[in-house]
DNA sequence: CTGAAAGCGCTTACAG
DNA sequence: CTGAAAGCGCTTACAG
C-alpha cells in the first residue's frame, strides 16, 4: 500500500506501522508495543522494531493512535486575542509546559461576543481535544451553560468562571495594593482609568480592580470617587483621552491607577506631552508586569504572568491524566483542589512619588 | 455503545455517527453523507438527519473523519518565541484567516538551536497536520533538509528558505529606505543597533537589514562604518548598552536606526536618561510597526505585519486544498507562484530630525 | 437515493 | 514474549 509516490506530489507516502512490520518480521502489535515502550516485548525484538522505524522514519500517526484510545493529545487554548501582551505571555508559557507534557496546543480566537457565542454554539473544540483551557473570557451565563457541551474538561485561566477550576490573582487585592501605595506616599486624589471593550459582557478582572479601587478609597475616608473613575473605549488613544478628562475636572487627580501597564504607559506619556511631569507632578502605575513598565520605569503590580501559566498548565495536565487514568468514584479531586489564587507583587519604580505640595 | 454515563466522570459520552443514524433510521453511509453535505441523499432524509444530530448535540469526530480522510484539518505554526509583538501579531493573524477557511492552528515555539534541532528531529509536527508555516526561523543547512522528511507542505513567512513558498518584506529595501530617510535629513554619522540571540545560526532578515544598511552608507559615500555597527545580546536593557557604546566613540552618530521598533524604543529613552533630546540631540527610528513605536512617536519602517499574515495564510490555504485535490502532473503550481514580497512604508514621526549644527 | 462493506492506522484485551 | 482479531468513528467506491 506504500508503493510509489502519488502522481502530482513530490511527497512519498510515509511509511505506516504495518510496512514497519514486515520489515522488521513482526506482527503490528508488537511494533505498536515496542514504540509506545510498552511491557511484553523482548528487548532484541524491541531494538530491532526501533532500528526499522529510525530506517524508515516512521513516527506513530496521533490520528490513528489518539481515535483508538479515545484522547487526541491535544488542549485548545481560547483567547479573546492574541496579540495583547498578557495573552501572548500566556499562552506562550502554557505552550511550552503543555509541550513538555507531550500535549500539543491548538489557539482559538474569540474576539467579541459574537464570536464567542459562535464558537460555543458550533463547539470547534468538541472531540478535537482533551482540554479547555480559557483565558479570562466574559461570558454570558447562557454561555457559560454551554460549557458543559464542549464535552472535555475546562480550566480557566486569570479569572473565575462557575465553579471550574481556575488559576487567577485575587483582582481585588490587586486594586487594595495600588491604593494603599499611593495613599501610603499621601496621595488623596486617585484616579482609576479603564478600558471598555465594545462589549457588553462584564470582564471579571475589571470589575473587581474598580471594585477594589473603591472599596479601598472608601476605607481610607478618600470617597465617594465616582469622578475619578475614567473609562474609555480600548485603543491606542484610549491613555490620552483619559488623562484629558482628568485634567479637565475641578480638582484633578495628583496619580493615575492604571487597569494595565499599556494603558499606564499612555497616560505617562501624555502627561509628558501635557508638559507633567511624572511622578512630580503626576504619579502613575498600572498593573501587569509588562515589558514597557520596566522601559518607561513605571511603577506597577505585577500578576507573574508566567505563574499563572504554569499552574493553569498543571491543572489542566492533571485533568488530562485523571481522565485518561479514568479515576473511579464520581468525584473529581482535581476540579475540588483547583481554586488557585496567586499573590500580586507591588514594583515600585519611578513614576509614583508624593504628590507635591 | 453510549450506555450509562462512566463512573468518575460527569461528562457523558458524546453520541457517535451510529447513534445517530439509529435514531434516523438511515445507515450511517447516509448520515455522513447528510451532514457533510454531499450529494446523493434525498431532501427528507437529509432534513431529518441533521434534526437528529442537533437534539444529540453530534458532530462529526474530527479524528475519524480526517483519518478516513487522510488529511487533519490543522496547519502547524512554528514560531521562536510567541511573546514578541512581531510573532503574537503573525500568528494572531494567521489564526484568524485560518479559521475561516475550517483549519486549526498549532504552535510549536522552538527558541534557540537546540529546540530546532529537537524539534526537526522528532519531527512533531509530522502526519498532525496538513501543512506548516514557520515564521522567520533560522535553520541551519541541515536542519533546511530536515524539512522535506516532516512529510507535509512548509511555508515561510517574514524570510525566505532554500526554494520553499515564502512571505515577506525585502529587508534589504527595508534599510535603503531608512538610511536615506536619515540621509535626507543630513546625518552623516549613521548608527545600527541590533541584537543577537545567543545562538550561532544567521538570521536572514537581521543580516539583510544591515548588509542593507552598510551598502547604503557606501552608496552615499559614508562608509566604512564597521565602528557603528553594535550588536547586543537580545534582552531589556540591549538598547542602553548600545547607546551606551555608541556615545563611548571618538565621533558618536547623529542617527541611531535600529533593528526593531522595540530596540528604538530603548534607544530613545536611554537617551533621555543621557539627557539627550531626540530627535535634536539624536534621530532614533525602527523597523516594524510596533504600537510602542506610536506611543513614543518614534520613526519606523512600517513592515505589514498584518498583510504578511495575510498573504501567507492564502498560500498555505491554497497549498492544503491542492493536496486535497490532488493535483497532477508533477509540478506543483502553488508553490512555484508564492515568492510574495510585500511593500514596506516609512512612517516619519517626532524621533527624526535634521541633526543640530 | 440508499446501504453493506472495506479501509484509514492504530491499541488492546484475549489466547497462546 | 508474541500474534490474530475486534474495535476506535468515520468516508467512499461499489452495488443496488
Amino acid at each position: 500500500m506504500n508503493g510509489s509516490p502519488q502522481p502530482g506530489s513530490h511527497l512519498s507516502t510515509p511509511a505506516n506501522m504495518a510496512d514497519v512490520a514486515r520489515e522488521a518480521g513482526v506482527s503490528i502489535a508488537t511494533v505498536s508495543r515496542a514504540l509506545r515502550g510498552r511491557p511484553g516485548v523482548g528487548e532484541a525484538t524491541r531494538t530491532r522494531v526501533q532500528a526499522v522505524a529510525e530506517r524508515l522514519s516512521y513516527v506513530i500517526s496521533p490520528e490513528a493512535s489518539h481515535l483508538s484510545r479515545g484522547e487526541t493529545g491535544r488542549v485548545a487554548v481560547v483567547v479573546p486575542l492574541l496579540q495583547p501582551w498578557f495573552y501572548a505571555t500566556l499562552v506562550s508559557a502554557l505552550v511550552g509546559h503543555l509541550r513538555e507534557a507531550g500535549l500539543d496546543t491548538l489557539i482559538y480566537q474569540v474576539d467579541g461576543a459574537q464570536e464567542r457565542g459562535r464558537f460555543l454554539a458550533e463547539l470547534p473544540a468538541r472531540r478535537k481535544v482533551d482540554a479547555v483551557v480559557l483565558a479570562a473570557l466574559p461570558l454570558t451565563p447562557d454561555q457559560r451553560d454551554r460549557l458543559d457541551l464542549l464535552g472535555v474538561r475546562v480550566v480557566v485561566a486569570g479569572g473565575r468562571l462557575r465553579d471550574l477550576p481556575h488559576v487567577r490573582v485575587d483582582d481585588l487585592a490587586v486594586a487594595h495594593t495600588a491604593v494603599d501605595h499611593l495613599v501610603g506616599l499621601g496621595h488623596r486624589r486617585i484616579a482609576m482609568v479603564r478600558t471598555s471593550d465594545t462589549d457588553e459582557t462584564p470582564w471579571e478582572a475589571d470589575l473587581q480592580r474598580a471594585r477594589g479601587w473603591r472599596e479601598r478609597m472608601d476605607h481610607h475616608g478618600l470617597g465617594p470617587v465616582e469622578e475619578l473613575l475614567v473609562t474609555e473605549e480600548l485603543g491606542p488613544r484610549a491613555g490620552a483621552r483619559a488623562l484629558d478628562r482628568l485634567l479637565a475636572l475641578p480638582d484633578p487627580p495628583t496619580a493615575v491607577f492604571a487597569y494595565s501597564d499599556e494603558l499606564a504607559a499612555a497616560v505617562a506619556v501624555r502627561a509628558h506631552e501635557r508638559g507633567l511631569r511624572v511622578p512630580e507632578d503626576l504619579s502613575v502605575m498600572g498593573v501587569d508586569g509588562h515589558p514597557v513598565a520596566d522601559l518607561l520605569n513605571l511603577t506597577t503590580v505585577d500578576q507573574h504572568v508566567a505563574e499563572q501559566a504554569a499552574e493553569t498548565a498543571a491543572t489542566v495536565i492533571a485533568l488530562v491524566r485523571s481522565r485518561a487514568a479514568d479515576l473511579p468514584g464520581g468525584v473529581d479531586p482535581v476540579a475540588h483542589r483547583h481554586d488557585v489564587v496567586l499573590d500580586h507583587t507591588l514594583v515600585v519604580r519611578a513614576s509614583t512619588a508624593p504628590p507635591s505640595a
